[in-house]
DNA sequence: TGCGCTCCCTAACGATCGTTAGGTAAGGGG
DNA sequence: CCCCTTACCTAACGATCGTTAGGGAGCGCA
């Protein structure tokens, strides 16, 4: 019930347990095996399954808001960067969070559909406020003519799901550097967005 | 457990169901409670519920094939079509797949995992497949020059990444018209691909 | 009229689900 | 030495799971 080092494993084991099966294809007896336990001696450290889910998907939430936070107020820092450059750093924000931890972020992206009404609709203004970080850029970088013209809402909801995508393929064992993946990610996001079509 | 009328409209209401609570958070008391029935009823018209969710992927899997077919044989009629009028074509494909049926395409896209694993390896492949036509035609284009250099590896799983990602926001009822979503989705591709970056 | 076929029913099966109750063994601090 | 805490156990609960067995109502065709 307590934070120790026994829930960090359980929720770790739960996290891929949870992306690989998701969350109600997983039982309590599941992560319980991953442990070498038995699933009833999981209530000594958890509420829930639920409660279990809930931890990782508000924890994950929590590590993208505060990466996209520190991404913009380092673009206020170095000052009168534009939209190109701030954008850039979203991206770059949010490929490491993925690359950080990729099962949790998994399941932050699929399974918060899993959670109680007022939790899931609580993700979900969340998750609305950090896509409407993007939205604005993009709207602002549009409006100085930086990028070409668009429909910001259907842009973004383009550049979001590319960027969750990763969470279907990235392997932090593959032979792709995190870092360089952000770099391609956030050209392939800004050449997207620059003016200039087919 | 022939293909009746009825056989499809259980593989509809199953369609909805497993993309909104996936195919293990659905049971098959659910899908019948959806078609106003019992749930042993279902049993007169299918063989199990894996039967269902493998109708369902497998379907949507060759539609997405003949659709890319269709696209590739298109661009082939009209000869020397280029590497962007292809790319193009294959855009436009997808998107028709998925905005003609979101449920069976969401269904497709994320509970092929829960298949069994003969038949998963098999998606897997085909999907694997389907894959190769983008990354092929990417090649292609970085080696005539019409795109910028790239990983074609990862700039192919960019794309289908937020290709698939279609699934988890377009709503048949919206503001969008299908056709010009597939053009602006065509638009962000192929600035994604071309050269000259930030 | 009667036969067969389609569609659906109730009842029940064994398995597994999340969770609770209650107990035990080990270790550290008074 | 005793006590408290931590970490795990076994046993069991009621609910729900996918699936099977067997039967009945309605319709089309002989």
């Amino acid at each position: 019930m307590v934070e120790t080092t026994r829930r960090r494993e359980i929720e770790d084991a739960a996290s891929s347990l949870f992306r690989e099966h998701g969350y109600s294809g997983t039982s309590v007896r599941d992560i319980a095996r991953a442990l070498d336990i038995q699933g009833a001696s999981l209530y000594s450290h958890v509420d829930s399954k639920q409660d279990v889910l809930w931890s990782i998907v508000e924890g994950t939430a929590t590590r993208f808001e505060s990466a996209a936070d520190a991404a913009i107020a380092n673009a206020a820092l170095i000052a009168n960067r534009g939209p190109s450059a701030r954008l850039s750093g979203l991206v770059h924000a949010h490929v490491g969070v993925v690359t950080d931890d990729v099962g949790r972020a998994s399941v932050f992206v699929h399974e918060w559909r899993s959670l109680g009404s007022e939790r899931r609709s609580q993700i979900a203004r969340r998750r609305d406020a950090y896509e409407a970080r993007f939205r604005t850029i993009i709207d602002d970088g549009v409006e100085a003519g930086t990028f070409g013209p668009t429909d910001s809402a259907v842009t973004t909801a383009f550049i979001l799901t590319a960027l969750n995508g990763l969470v279907a393929w990235y392997r932090p064992d593959g032979r792709i550097d995190p870092a360089a993946l952000a770099d391609s990610y956030a050209n392939l996001v800004l050449r997207a967005v620059m003016g200039v079509p087919a």
